[in-house]
DNA sequence: GCATCCCATAGCTTACACTA
DNA sequence: TAGTGTAAGCTATGGGATGC
């Protein structure tokens, strides 16, 4: 069932190209800097609320939905069903399984009993029916990014196939997020950090934060709360969330020290170059 | 060895009450 | 009225038992 026959109809749209692989030489200039133009930075999927810091909670469906961002020369906005980081798990899930060495779109075979072993969650009904859920959401999710003359738009898996007798999927992850993640990470070291967070949604967002930010970073309180899709009616309650995440990534080592002064927070990575990586520095101003 | 079921427990979200 | 604290309800987890 799996052949290359099933997986040429995508979502109705003739599609022979990756959906927005340029079929016209010269609009972005020369090939060079068409391809810097569709890599995004990790931090465009991580430092969002694109995947808030839930996990496997409720999901809206939203309509070009501006993201809190850190990007100050472009705005994202995004059309589909809401995501959180158990989204992301299955995402990372997928993009670790994906071969690379083609060089353009590659299909992986994704079992869900294996991914849901991955991620520390029980093999059963119900979890096999939220990884086909959170495919579908991750497939049927467009974003648009939008900065000065251009419009980006994208999606995060390309294209699904699921086999309902096997109960098994195939799968192709947008490249460019492939190459986004990939990119000098240890994936294996990651899903390992964010197997022992468990449940802990905010301590997988944080993973993601270091995950872009090598060097770790300084926040204000308020303006981690917004970029982690934290509603605005559990206010109160963040401090606390912030210091069970932070404590339950230090215990598994994933940060080496972590500090909140006030309305700071300070988060030091494990995996910290002693090269002057740079920390980054969250604020209101670049809202 | 793996999947599933049952039950007690823990954690998260949300609604409501209280206070400045 | 906005911010904060608290408790109830919901849902997933962990551990043990059982079946295939």
């Amino acid at each position: 069932m799996f052949d290359s026959t099933y997986v040429n109809d995508s979502i109705g749209m003739h599609a022979p190209h990756g959906p927005y692989v340029a079929a016209f030489d010269g609009f972005f200039g020369n090939a060079q800097e068409e391809s810097r133009f569709r890599q995004q930075r990790l931090g465009v999927y991580f430092l969002s609320d694109l995947f808030s810091a839930g996990y496997m909670g409720k999901t809206d469906y939203v309509k070009d939905k501006e993201l809190v961002t850190l990007a100050r020369d472009k705005t994202m906005t995004f059309t589909g069903e809401t995501f959180d980081q158990w989204d992301l798990d299955v995402l990372i899930h997928c993009v670790m399984r994906t071969p690379t060495s083609g060089g353009g779109s590659e299909k992986v075979r994704i079992d869900p009993g294996e991914l849901l072993r991955a991620v520390n969650l029980r093999n059963y009904d119900m979890n096999r029916e939220r990884v086909f859920s959170s495919l579908w959401r991750l497939h049927m999710g467009s974003m648009m990014i939008e900065g000065k003359g251009y419009r980006y738009m994208t999606r995060l898996i390309d294209r699904v196939l699921l086999d309902q007798r096997l109960g098994s999927c195939l799968v192709e992850v947008n490249q460019d997020v492939v190459t986004s993640i990939r990119h000098e990470r240890n994936l294996s070291l990651d899903m390992e950090n964010r197997r022992c967070f468990k449940r802990n949604g905010l301590a997988k967002w944080l993973h993601g934060a270091i995950m872009s930010f090598k060097g770790g970073f300084v926040a204000e309180m308020e303006c981690l709360r917004a970029l982690c899709g934290a509603p605005d009616r559990s206010r109160h309650a963040f401090p606390a969330r912030l210091t069970k995440a932070l404590d339950v990534m230090s215990e598994c080592d994933a940060i080496r020290d972590w500090q909140i002064d006030g309305d700071k927070v300070k988060v030091v990575p494990s995996c910290t170059r002693r090269d002057g990586t740079a920390c980054g520095y969250i604020s209101p101003s670049l809202f």
